[in-house]
RNA sequence: GCCCUUGUAGUUCAAUGGAUAGAACGAGGCUCUUCUAAGGCCUUGAUGUAGGUUCGAUUCCUACCAAGGGCACCA
């Protein structure tokens, strides 16, 4: 509809080049205004009102602004529409046939799942799939940790308290033992010089792994850890297509980098490493091999990168999504790929978000914090449960719900921002399930699906014979979604979805609290019914796109 | 010191260079013999400072102030 209306104001008004047909603030204005630099408005609109499209209704002239105000049929038609495409309403071609990766997530084994793993997997998974809705094919890529100093503080408090190597548990309990030894380690690592020598020890055996006992701890501890995150990711929403092992990363990079040293790498104190400010002044100088011969994270990074395209041969864009932290370093390592491989340079794309915040901190799984990303979702949880006392549902119903309602508070509470900035983190907030947050949107939608199902029960069918004249906001907002779906996707950015779905949500309540919808005694009852078919459609198509559930009764 | 982010109601966040800067929480009042009150209705309050570009700046540029992150063998 936008570009129509543009190409018909560029066509009657001849103006050259690009101008913007914008949505104005205020309902009140109009559904699309134009900013006219013209000398002579009143021309303009005569000219325009002579050609004037069948969608629309009125244009007026407000200072220098011009005004279009779409007709009642526009509206009931899109509502129409949407009714039609049901949950694939929203969809564009913005990146039809495109592949893309996108690695997000990326816990380590051996380590809890913590808040700041929460946040990169709601961010991921959403953009995923916006960039789905967008006509993307999209694999999701999840790059771990397996090895490294973080593995041998976690066996050395294995070994330092054996009970927590108890393999009876559930695999929860299991992954809970093996964080607790994690944070024992790190934390004697810091303080105690002996353990810290222990630590190092153990680090050596797992790189050769000429220590049997370590090594089948390993093991256990991997098969475990790996699994208690795959429990989770279920309740998540995320499914990975690829995962990547920082282990198999060393080889694949330290070639890269070995093959290119005195062209883009060179030695020095005994490392290898990329002066990047060479090349961009902004950038500075890393060590991606260390004087002993160990790859670091830079060199991994080249041989995850590498790795990725060949799994996804003809990928048009990999995508990683990172902590704001990682930008700086990001940016020389791809400096340095797309020196390597010019053929990669456009095809990357890292995008950084904040971090969770206490008031007091920054949080860190290092040193073993007592929030983790597992333990909110618990708690929250347990809130729903609690408020779900007074509602009549099996025990199955029950844990369902609390779990998609759970994971509805924390991820909305994440998605709800842009995403480049800290949140922070406050807890009684992170679990309130009013106003702005992701319960009172699922809970809109249950409100409209139980006026449906008494639709069906009076068996009155959504219908466009009878329109009222009057245009209700809600209409006024649920053609708007498609443009809201392919900003988000152009941008990466997923809060234009939430803040649109709280918009149309708070408008449904407003109407729901305003009108009776369903009676036999409304002759508009009917499409008031279409316009409630169309909200629940959108809103459960935009909190897919969240990776959110919409639960149909809570 | 250099580089990158970010400064908006008391608080947490919005606002493709456009109209009277939107919400939510908090505070105060009203509202369920009607489709789920996790709701609705009403009242209250903000662009860090100083310049510049523009018909028009929360948005772009410069300086300053403040917060956070990064800057050679950790990831």
């Amino acid at each position: 509809m936008e570009q129509k209306i543009k190409n018909w104001i560029k066509e009657i008004l001849k103006i050259e080049g690009d101008f913007v047909l914008a949505h104005p603030k205020d309902i009140k204005n109009g559904d699309y205004a134009f900013f006219s630099s013209l000398e002579n408005e009143k021309e303009a609109l005569e000219k325009l009102e002579k050609n004037k499209l069948a969608e629309i209704e009125k244009i007026e002239i407000a200072g220098k602004f011009i005004n279009f105000f779409l007709s009642r049929e526009f509206f009931s038609q899109s509502i129409e529409e949407i009714l039609n495409e049901g949950n694939g309403y929203g969809k564009n071609e913005l990146l039809s046939g495109k592949k893309i990766m996108v690695e997000y997530t990326d816990p380590n084994p051996f380590k809890p799942f913590h808040i700041g793993h929460l946040m990169t997997n709601a961010i991921g998974e959403s953009i995923a799939r916006i960039l789905e809705h967008s006509g993307a094919l999209v694999a999701r890529a999840n790059y771990q940790g397996d090895v490294g100093l973080h593995v041998a503080k976690a066996i050395y408090g294995l070994l330092d308290n054996e009970k927590l190597q108890n393999k009876a548990g559930s695999i929860a309990l299991q992954a809970g033992n093996i964080g607790h030894a994690y944070s024992r380690g790190a934390e004697l690592y810091e303080t105690d010089e002996k353990a810290k020598k222990e630590i190092d020890e153990i680090n050596k055996k797992l790189y050769d792994k000429s220590d049997e006992k370590i090594n089948e701890i390993y093991k256990w501890g991997f098969d475990v850890t790996m699994e208690a995150f795959e429990d989770l990711y279920k309740i998540l929403g995320t499914k990975f297509d690829f995962y990547f092992l920082e282990s198999a990363m060393t080889d694949i990079g330290k070639e890269i980098v070995q093959a290119n040293i005195g062209k883009i790498f060179e030695k020095s104190d005994g490392a290898v490493i990329f002066k990047a400010e060479k090349f961009d002044p902004k950038l500075h100088t890393r060590v991606f091999i260390t004087s002993q011969g160990l790859p670091t994270y830079e060199t991994k990074e080249l041989g995850l990168t590498k790795e990725k395209f060949k799994t996804e041969p003809n990928m048009d864009l990999s995508i990683t999504i990172t902590a704001n932290e990682q930008m700086d370093y990001m940016r020389v390592v791809a400096k340095a790929l797309s020196i390597i491989h010019p053929d990669f340079e456009n095809r990357m794309k890292h995008i950084t978000h904040g971090m969770m915040r206490f008031v007091g901190g920054k949080m860190s799984s290092r040193k073993g914090n007592v929030i983790t990303g597992e333990s909110l979702m618990g708690d929250v949880h347990d809130m729903v449960l609690e408020k779900m006392t007074d509602r009549n549902f099996s025990p199955e119903e029950q844990e369902k719900i609390a779990n998609e309602v759970g994971v509805a508070a924390i991820k909305y509470s994440i998605l709800k921002q842009s995403i480049g900035g800290d949140i922070i983190y406050d807890f009684e907030k992170s679990i309130s399930f009013e106003g702005d947050s992701g319960p009172y949107l699922q809970y809109s939608y249950t409100r409209a699906n139980s006026v449906l199902e008494k639709a069906q029960k009076e068996n009155i069918l959504p219908d466009f014979e009878k329109v009222p004249e009057e245009i209700f906001e809600l209409e006024k907002l649920l053609y708007k979604f498609p443009e809201i779906v392919s900003r988000s996707a152009s941008l990466y950015e997923p809060h234009h979805i939430a803040n649109y779905l709280i918009e149309i949500a708070r408008s449904f309540n407003s109407f729901y609290g305003n009108t009776v919808i369903v009676s036999k005694d409304d002759q508009y009852s009917s499409y008031k019914i279409a316009l409630t078919y169309a909200f629940s459609f959108v809103t459960k198509t935009g909190l897919h796109l969240l990776g959110i559930e919409a639960p149909r009764k809570m």
